[in-house]
DNA sequence: TAATTTTACGCAACCGGTTGTTCTGATCTT
DNA sequence: AAGATCAGAACAACCGGTTGCGTAAAATTA
């Protein structure tokens, strides 16, 4: 059902018998046409509505004009408002965003960075899935000279331009906030092992704890399976319960997990935060409407966006190979669920 | 930074001492060229890591293999949920998916859509921003011959193929629902009054009071105003209460408006469902974690994505112009938000 | 063995732009 | 008046593929 003509370039040289080249720098305002001859290429194209065509364009200049973007999953806040953060300072570079999904699949994250690659993208900002355990379809860009910049989940083995938060850090202080609400045995529900997000947060609740007097058990570091889903969260939370550990409080991956472990606990008739203190991370906007309210590490996501876009455009600008590390600090905002029982008892 | 040279048909047919067209056709197994120079061609290919450039390949063949989607907001597990299905069905046929945000804004509505035009997607898929009154931007694409399939939030005044739910009879069910409960005073929260999902959701409300018997009433058909937040909801809600007016159940719209309501409610001690019953629409998964947990009507987006999907491809391949509309039925989850007084009270 | 068909491949145009170089006629210089 | 300068535009190659058509050599047929 293709019968439309579009209007090329082409069909303006003929209709005003000048030249394709003419047309061309006529319509970006070349110094070396004429000002009729302008007007009149200007004109025309305006009469039928002349839009240059993109893949040509592409061809000729070598650049799309175009950057990918490969998350895990568009259904999580955190990305979605990271890609809004992207697209915005995108637009107003002038660049296309073209958004994937890698399911969190190793091997969909694989297929979708070729594809983008012969899509020839100009760049790409890519958090990888919770299964990639290998680079070789990044390396293949950085081969080609196509810029990356990794955010968040990024490539441990990779030298490349990344932003993220300070995962140590925010974990430290989530935990260290539990001790000094008076928690005294603190577990940890861990993310997929994988990733060096996951390490870096097992690292700051083993230092918080340490720092603080407390020691490191080994049955408190829980691991949820390699999802970061609800339903991990719930499972191992049962299953700890089961084994009859009973910590006073526990500081969660990341917030699906720690609503999922809120259920569990209000499902065993277990008071957070009197009985059990829980802090997440990420803060979802569901951590204000569970109850009670979720204490949680706040990501400034759509600022990593934009910073990503920022990476990525000085390497695409720059003669040489480009690398920067930008580090940001999560924000532990404290709500109910965490709240000393003391404190908590006295306000209601 | 670009000095890196890919590896083109041309490379490999100088290497090889055979024509571009040879090696093209061996590339793709054309039954004209032996089969010694296919190897050949293959061996090098490999050893080369050839990878064909899209971008040539869609000047040529006039088709990008790739479909463009725009969503009013990813942050929305509706949405994402549809773009998942997409995605899956798209892959499989071959095509790429480009997905963009209008943010609930017609002037970002109408900058996407003209990119993805000169980007020459070869078909659209699309779910308006609640701010769009005009379809201008879509009837290029028509005029163009490049097909279109909205899904849920139709453009009621374009012939264009589509896929929905029945709004009317999912408000509706949820309506006769409530009052099966033995509620009396029902009260809407409705949505953006240019949607046609609004609309309908409206009607459904209206008919299913008067074929039970209760009257409509102006003053329980309450305006969120433009936007679908929680937010939103909250604050009718307690504009509501401050008016006085004082319903046994309330439908909303949509489940984010549906918790913003519930969330005041709490906050005015009235209690769910006892005293007001609630019921959202979309089942988001909140909807299974707020307290009491939220009836909702499912809408099954993963299958909502691969309609249209499938839509869009009859149209790719029809040598006419098509219009095929599907409607889905949302199914009513009935959860403790809208038990009715005397059930719950039994079992509790 | 000559005529015919097949097989395997080359030629060249095309898709719709960009851009370095060349050409032409007018104006300027001295 | 002859050469230099320059604005304005044309030429043609290029980007990296696809494809209709032509054709030489090999295989088949008569």
């Amino acid at each position: 059902m293709k019968e439309y003509k579009e209007t090329t370039i082409l069909d303006i040289a003929r209709e005003l018998k000048v030249s394709k080249s003419t047309v061309s720098r006529a319509l970006k305002d070349h110094h070396s046409i004429g000002e009729a001859t302008k007007k009149a290429v200007l004109d025309l194209a305006k009469k039928y509505n002349y839009h240059p065509n993109n893949i040509a364009y592409s061809l000729s200049k070598k650049s799309t004009k175009t950057i990918g973007v490969i998350v895990p999953l568009l259904s999580h806040y955190y990305f979605s408002t990271v890609i809004s953060g992207i697209e915005e300072l995108a637009y107003k570079e002038g660049y296309k965003v073209i958004i994937c999904q890698s399911a969190e699949s190793y091997d969909r994250e694989v297929i979708v960075s070729q594809t983008l690659l012969s899509s020839k993208v100009d760049g790409l900002i890519v958090s990888i899935s919770r299964e990639t355990n290998n680079s070789d379809h990044f390396r293949v860009y950085q081969q080609k000279n196509v810029p990356i910049v990794f955010f968040d989940r990024i490539c441990p083995d990779l030298e490349a331009s990344s932003v993220c938060i300070d995962d140590y850090q925010g974990a430290f202080n989530a935990v260290e906030h539990l001790i000094k609400s008076g928690r005294k045995k603190i577990a940890h529900f861990a993310g997929p092992p994988l990733l060096k997000i996951s390490q870096e947060r097992i690292k700051g609740y083993k230092d918080a704890l340490i720092k603080n007097g407390l020691a490191f058990e080994e049955e408190l570091l829980i691991d949820c399976g390699s999802a970061l889903e609800q339903e991990n969260g719930s499972q191992a939370a049962q299953k700890m319960l089961d084994s009859g550990i009973r910590p006073d409080a526990i500081f969660a991956v990341c917030d699906p997990i720690a609503i999922g472990v809120m259920m569990t606990l209000k499902k065993n008739n277990i008071k957070i935060p009197d009985e059990i203190g829980v802090v997440g991370f990420c803060d979802e906007p569901i951590a204000t409407i569970i109850e009670p309210p979720l204490s949680s590490l706040v990501q400034p996501a759509f600022k990593i966006g934009e910073i990503s876009v920022e990476l990525l455009l000085n390497q695409i600008k720059s003669p040489i190979p480009l690398v920067e590390k930008k580090v940001l600090s999560a924000e532990l905002k404290i709500r109910e669920s965490s709240i000393s029982p003391t404190i908590f008892n006295f306000q209601d």
